[in-house]
DNA sequence: TCTTTACCCTATAACCATTATAGGGTTTCC
DNA sequence: GGAAACCCTATAATGGTTATAGGGTAAAGA
């Protein structure tokens, strides 16, 4: 199939496909005599997998370490878990974060609650003073 | 002051300060003969505001705006609020698909326990599978 | 056949907010 | 006088795409 397909299929940017080649996440495909690529199954099945560690918050580079596990199954996955483990972590530390900032964001919001002048506006000066 | 202690005193690095000029979030500063550039009370607390609206997670794009306010107080606040409060949906919305990334993560995660081979590894087949 | 439409190609820049690097001048302290 | 610490500009890199420019190819209908 070609690039436009493959796209469609996995629901990914054709340019992101061309990308995730550049960068050695997905091999090379074969050519038409025109240049246009050529895919295979195979290709399809990476790119999802590719796809589903994207959704997983997974950096590109993990992904291609991943990668070296699915072609060299031979391996202690040791090295899985502990990829796991830290975004996990990582997930619960954004979410952390996320929820002390809403806190200031909430407690901001509530400083102006009127329409008046930008001068008298307690978000303004709530800034303006130190929001910690 | 000069551009060092600017930095030390805000908390902000030296290429930051010259960037945010650049994006005009900061007033060019006067010089010295030598090129140096040369910082008032006034910059400090224009930087320190910049720093509090980026820990809001406020973008460059967004603070600018907010300093419009600052410049020219006497126009209603409205956009403010509004500014406030499409952020704090944004959070809010972060947190809830961060929440639910981390629910998969750790379904994942308890696949592969032991240490085993990778074509074995409950994460890998639990991600070609499928994982939604 | 001609033409439109939809597709494909490469190369390069934009997005965002920084951080790093290269290459060079100035000040300060010992 | 020399080294360390500071300052300057300009440019590239980071991450993961998305957009743009400029051009070739293919499948469809008129």
């Amino acid at each position: 199939m070609r690039i436009g397909q493959l796209a469609k299929l996995v629901g990914v940017d054709v340019q992101t496909i061309r990308f995730y080649e550049r960068e050695g996440l997905l091999v090379s495909p074969e050519r038409q005599q025109n240049g246009y690529r050529i895919y295979t199954q195979q290709h399809v099945e990476r790119l999802a997998f590719v796809r589903r560690c994207r959704m997983l918050n997974l950096s590109l580079a993990e992904i291609g370490e991943l990668q070296g596990y699915l072609d060299e199954p031979h391996q202690p996955c040791t090295a899985v878990n502990g990829m796991l483990d830290g975004r996990i972590a990582h997930v619960r530390a954004q979410i952390n974060s996320l929820q002390a900032l809403e806190k200031q964001l909430v407690a901001l919001r509530t400083r102006c609650s009127g329409v008046h002048e930008a001068a008298d506006c307690g978000i303004l000066t709530g800034i303006s003073a130190e929001t910690r």
